[in-house]
DNA sequence: ACTATATCCTGTATGC
DNA sequence: TGCATACAGGATATAG
């Protein structure tokens, strides 16, 4: 599941490849990618041809790839969204969306999804940052984030912690995985309710997303399956180092309990059930 | 104004 | 073996 490190990831592999190049053809294999284009899939791929890519951008898991002329192709992967770098000559891999060819003859930018929750769209004077996003917050990694101010929306808040790390208006870029590793390392369950929490504690939690993120970037992002890889098509391997998310059953490296994993938001909230404490008192649970 | 939930989507795993 | 169901979950529209 693509979140901030692995959209990170993409987004630094796409500046070297497709960098000042120009778009000479573009075919959509699939109309559902490009659902948020209203005109529709010709029309899409009509107004992208001749424009040329500068530095790829990227605000929580969202992508935009900017052209010289200020508008931009705004992205995002979804569950299951890759962007590749192929030679035009290779095999298409299976549930290739989306083919831009360039006018210098060298490799394609392909969008690859199987699911399909992701999508590009085009995104009108969106250079800078499209207006379509201009909700989302500011992510960790952003120069401009302001943790104490983080702290102090998330404080008033009337829900949970788990819920507030997944609110993108809050904090951009944190997803199911990032969320439930940054509770284990800040010892928080993720019911407790954020207007309980000090302000210290929650500095804590965010702090701790922040450095959790940081790492995974490090080593390339979390993958599991295909489903997430770099331009290249290759793995991260910062799965190897999760100490909750996914590890059902698994000892805690911390104090060897047993990880369980509980129902959360139609999903799933994995946790120590020793570092981190049902919160009886100040839980939030809807 | 704010919070919670249903919805989209497909491949894989599991249960009967 | 085959069929049904559960699950993965980000963002958004809609309900409360």
């Amino acid at each position: 599941m693509p979140e901030l490190p692995e959209v990170e990831v993409v987004r630094r592999g796409l500046a070297d490849g497709i960098l000042g190049r120009r778009i000479a053809d573009v075919q959509v294999l699939h109309p559902r990618p490009v659902r948020r284009h209203l005109p529709g899939p010709a029309d899409f791929a009509a107004r992208l041809v001749g424009r040329t890519f500068t530095e790829p951008r990227r605000r929580g898991k969202y992508l935009w790839l900017p052209f010289a002329d200020g508008d931009a192709l705004l992205a995002h992967l979804g569950m299951s969204g890759q962007f590749r770098l192929d030679r035009p000559e290779a095999t298409l891999v299976p549930n290739t969306r989306v083919l831009f060819s360039f006018d210098d003859g060298g490799t394609q930018l392909r969008f690859v999804d199987q699911r399909m929750f992701g999508g590009l769209s085009l995104s009108p004077e969106g250079a800078e940052l499209p207006p379509e996003i201009a909700h989302i917050g500011r992510d960790p990694f952003d120069p401009e984030f302001d943790l104490a101010e983080a702290v102090s929306r998330m404080r008033r808040k009337r829900t949970n912690i788990k819920r507030a790390l997944l609110d993108q208006q809050l904090v951009a870029g944190i997803g199911n995985i990032y969320a439930d590793e940054a509770l284990w390392r800040a010892r928080t369950h993720y019911a407790r309710a954020t207007a309980s929490l000090s302000r210290a504690k929650a500095t804590e939690v965010l702090t701790a997303a922040t450095e959790v993120m940081r790492t995974a970037l490090g080593q390339g992002g979390t993958s599991f399956d295909a489903l997430y890889v770099n331009v290249n098509g290759a793995s991260g391997y910062f799965d190897r180092s999760l100490a909750v998310y996914g590890q059902e059953g698994r000892p805690c490296p911390r104090c060897g309990a047993p990880v369980r994993r509980e129902p959360f938001m139609n999903r799933s909230a994995f946790r120590c059930p020793r570092c981190q404490r049902t919160p009886y008192g100040s839980a939030y649970l809807p």
